[in-house]
DNA sequence: GGATTTATGGACTGTTCGGTCCAAGTTAGT
DNA sequence: ACTAACTTGGACCGAACAGTCCATAAATCC
């Protein structure tokens, strides 16, 4: 049988394409291709908990492909983060779950885990930004614009069904975050 | 009675809190204080049209506030076009509804006029950063990175709920739309 | 003042929602 | 081969949804 592990990338992406609300069970089953006594096998407390294991693996994928190498600090680990961000949101293809949760009554139910997501990604960069030459205080303010940025091309890139928005507003941030005097 | 001039706002905001779809019809009548045959009275095609009334009311307002008097040109009108875009969202304490339809179903529902409202906003940024001395290509791309931006850092304030972040991130596309060569 | 029209609110409708239940199928253990 | 445990899918449940209907109230017209 399909565990958690093969399920939730296919709950992931439901939730990415039509938002908490709009991802009914009806939905899920058949992105998933399994039955509801299935999903409740699966994810007991239901619904809330498809969503919070969801956010646990970007939490994870986050930590490991973008937070972490971060710590290396430097320009080479600024480079990189945004290689995986453009990969990860596929350049502009993809929405940000985070993001979208962060838009709607979501909100609420997941409040503390979404404001972790950001802090985290923008204390990170601050890391990396300051190891590469930038002012602390900068960097920080530097670091916001970036997140907030990406959140931004996300949303542009959707709204105008133009992926190239998002590839072209994230060459701008990072070429901004390659030059510390910018 | 009560028309729709003085329901529209009411249901905007309700719209803004909780998204489309998590705006029910007993929230909007208790929003609105308007039972549902009122409600039916004044929008008979229903949510979808009070929705679409919501849109119309938000793109007159930046119409009227943001994008016409952006054609004054230069960096006057791009200055007040901040001091608007602050005002507006309330520095960051208010969702654009722009940008969270465009993360949610509600997209396919108003694509067109999404688009439309993201494309009228940098075409008319790139027109006054162009006369503020700008060379017209980078006007676009800075143009589509101060509105990415925008809706980035109404992203992060509401997933960190903090206002301040708007404010920041805000501050930062100011100076960088008031500075040609950065 | 009466007749007509319009606005009103909430009971009601049919549909969809998230979640529960359970018979049947599958797997594992002996 | 049999039994027990686990997984499965979808019928069913109660609640909530958007929308309809209609008796009543209010406004308008004469």
């Amino acid at each position: 049988m399909a565990g958690r592990a093969e399920i939730t990338p296919l709950l992931a992406e439901t939730f990415r394409e039509h938002g908490y609300e709009g991802a009914s069970l009806a939905l899920i089953c058949k992105a998933t291709g399994l039955g509801k006594g299935s999903l409740y096998n699966l994810f007991p407390k239901g619904k809330e908990e498809m969503a919070a294991a969801v956010l646990d693996e970007v939490e994870v994928w986050f930590e490991r492909e973008v937070f972490a190498p971060l710590a290396t600090g430097g320009p080479a680990a600024t480079a990189k983060m945004f290689d995986a961000v453009d990969a990860y949101f596929r350049s502009g293809g993809r929405v940000c779950l985070v993001g979208a949760f962060a838009l709607a009554d979501t909100r609420e139910r997941f409040a503390a885990r979404l404001r972790t997501y950001f802090t985290r990604w923008i204390d990170a960069l601050s890391i990396a930004l300051t190891a590469g030459g930038h002012k602390p205080r900068k960097a920080r303010g530097r670091a916001e614009e970036v997140v907030a940025g990406v959140q931004g091309a996300i949303v542009l890139a959707r709204a105008l069904d133009d992926k190239a928005a998002f590839a072209r507003v994230l060459e701008r941030l990072r070429r901004r975050a390659a030059s510390p005097q910018a």
